[in-house]
Order: structure tokens, then C-alpha cells, then sequence
DNA sequence: TCGTATCTACGACCAAGCGTAGTACGACGG
DNA sequence: CCGTCGTACTACGCTTGGTCGTAGATACGA
């Protein structure tokens, strides 16, 4: 269920507002020449699939986007991960030789905080660090 | 780049032979009522995308997958880690948080032995495992 | 009340990708 | 020479994504 191009574009927007927007807010936002149809219809299409919330404000309806731009990253690449075959820890083995150093260390980072290594039993672990979602390099 | 429904068949059956097949083996090997054509039309697209490769053998050809399927589902994680948002590591957290404990086992041991987290000094790792670096297209 | 601006709903068109297959044509073995 | 096998090329229907146009509802100012 990938996102076309102007579908991307379109959520890169919704994420970027701080709530949500109106159909005319997205296309004023788009810095392409689109009738405004269109982006209604690519929200639409959006809403049917999920990716976007519509809520009702008077005449007009404002678009939310359903998940946040990691979460739906995250579906995408489980997809991918179901997708071709059978052996996924294999395929995350190939996975994680490919990725860069900077991903690697996300990774390490990520696993240590949630899921409890074979039959240890489950720590809450207090997250006492600072770690923001700051940006990276 | 995803594969559709049939060329993840064909895929299948590339994988699980021990060889190169030429396109007839493939279309006795697919449970389907299939046309001799369907079947080579398919394999030619696949070829035209790169991810099998044609090798002459008299007058016809024999397919081969390109990647293993480990590699082809990781070239799709990456797509689409990619594809959506450029807070590459912010996303991969979310992706550690909805694997199952099993994947995340597969990923804490793919981690262990690939690259050196920052700043320690190169340490040559003896390669514990086979995995060819095979370039895919 | 009339005209205008805004929205949404619905339908349409086009290009590309996939599933499916038919036809044309060259090479080979009787 | 003829049928068989294999490739090349073409085609058609379906779905999806990008792009709009038009119609209907509604609100607002003259």
C-alpha cells in the first residue's frame, strides 16, 4: 500500500502542520500549480486508506494524518518485510548489513529499551536519559 | 519496486530451485493453468527490473534470481525507510517497537556482528558468517 | 433575493504496472 | 517440408495514481 508521489507530498504537509488542515491550507501549502480538485481527491483517496482522518469543522472538512511519518515508515517496511518470503529474521539479518552506522546505532538504542531478551523477565525499564527525538546529523 | 502477485510466484520458484531454470520448468513448477507465455512474459519483466538475470543456453534461456530473497526484502525495507520522511533512525525505532520478539532477537544478533559503534577502533571481526556482499542492481 | 465564493461529491481521462495470452518467426529433428 | 520448441512482439483488461471538470449545497454581501 505505497503512497504515490503527490500522496507523499501531500502527508510531508500534514505532518508539518502542528493540526490539521483544510483541503485549501494543503493546496496553498503545495508549492505546485494543482487544481484544487486534486488535492481534494488525493486527500480523499488518502482518507480511504487510512493514512488520513478526516473531522468534520462546519462546511469543511480538516485532514489529520492518521499516524505520525515513523509509525508509517515503520508499516511500510513490515510490509516489505512479509512481502518476499518466509525467513524474516534472515531478511533482517540482510537488513541490518545494509543500513548505515547512524541506523545501526538506532537500532541498538531501540532494542535495548523494549522487548526482554529470552525468558528474562520483563524490566520497566525507567527511561531516566534525556533522549529526545532531537534532530541527527 | 514491489513485485506483484504472479512474480512473487515466479520469485518463489527461482528460490527454491537449485539452478538457473529455464522458462518452461518454471511454468511446470507454478500450480497454475497458466499460458507458456504468461509465464515468459513475466520472467522478461522480472529481468527487464533486474531482479532475476537471463543466461543463454543454447536457443533458450535460463533464469536466475539476482538477490537472495533476504536481500531483495531488505532493498524493500530500505525503499521503504526511505521513502517516507528523512528521520531515518526515528522511524527505525518505531519499526524495532512493532516487530515481534523473535525479530528483534534476529536483529540484536545481526547487530552483534556487523559494524563498530562510535569511535572504537576497527577491530577486524572474524566473518562468522557466509553472506556474500553480492551487489544487486 | 441574487450573485459570488467555498466546499464536497462524483465522475472522467490518461499513463503505468501487472496478469494473461495470442501471433509471428527462427532453429531443429524427422 | 513439417511439426515442435523457444523467443520476440503485441495486445487487452484491471487497478492505481495524478489531474481535473462539473454539479449541488451553503453561506455571505449587495
Amino acid at each position: 500500500m505505497a503512497l504515490g508521489e503527490l500522496e507523499r507530498a501531500v502527508m510531508a504537509q500534514l505532518w508539518a502542520a502542528p493540526g490539521p488542515l483544510t483541503v485549501r491550507e494543503v493546496h496553498d501549502r503545495l508549492d505546485r500549480e494543482l487544481a484544487y480538485t486534486t488535492v481534494m481527491t488525493v486527500l480523499g483517496r488518502l482518507a480511504k486508506k487510512g493514512v488520513v482522518r478526516q473531522e468534520r469543522d462546519g462546511k469543511a472538512y480538516r485532514y489529520v494524518a492518521a499516524s505520525t511519518r515513523e509509525q508509517l515508515a515503520a508499516s511500510l517496511m513490515l510490509d516489505a518485510l512479509g512481502d518476499v518470503g518466509e525467513d524474516r529474521t534472515a531478511a533482517l539479518v540482510a537488513f541490518v548489513d545494509r543500513v548505515g552506522p547512524e541506523e545501526a546505532a538506532a537500532l541498538r538504542a531501540a532494542l535495548q529499551a523494549a522487548p526482554a531478551p529470552t525468558g528474562l523477565p520483563e524490566v520497566p525499564q525507567p527511561r531516566t536519559d534525556g533522549e529526545e527525538r532531537g534532530p541527527e546529523s
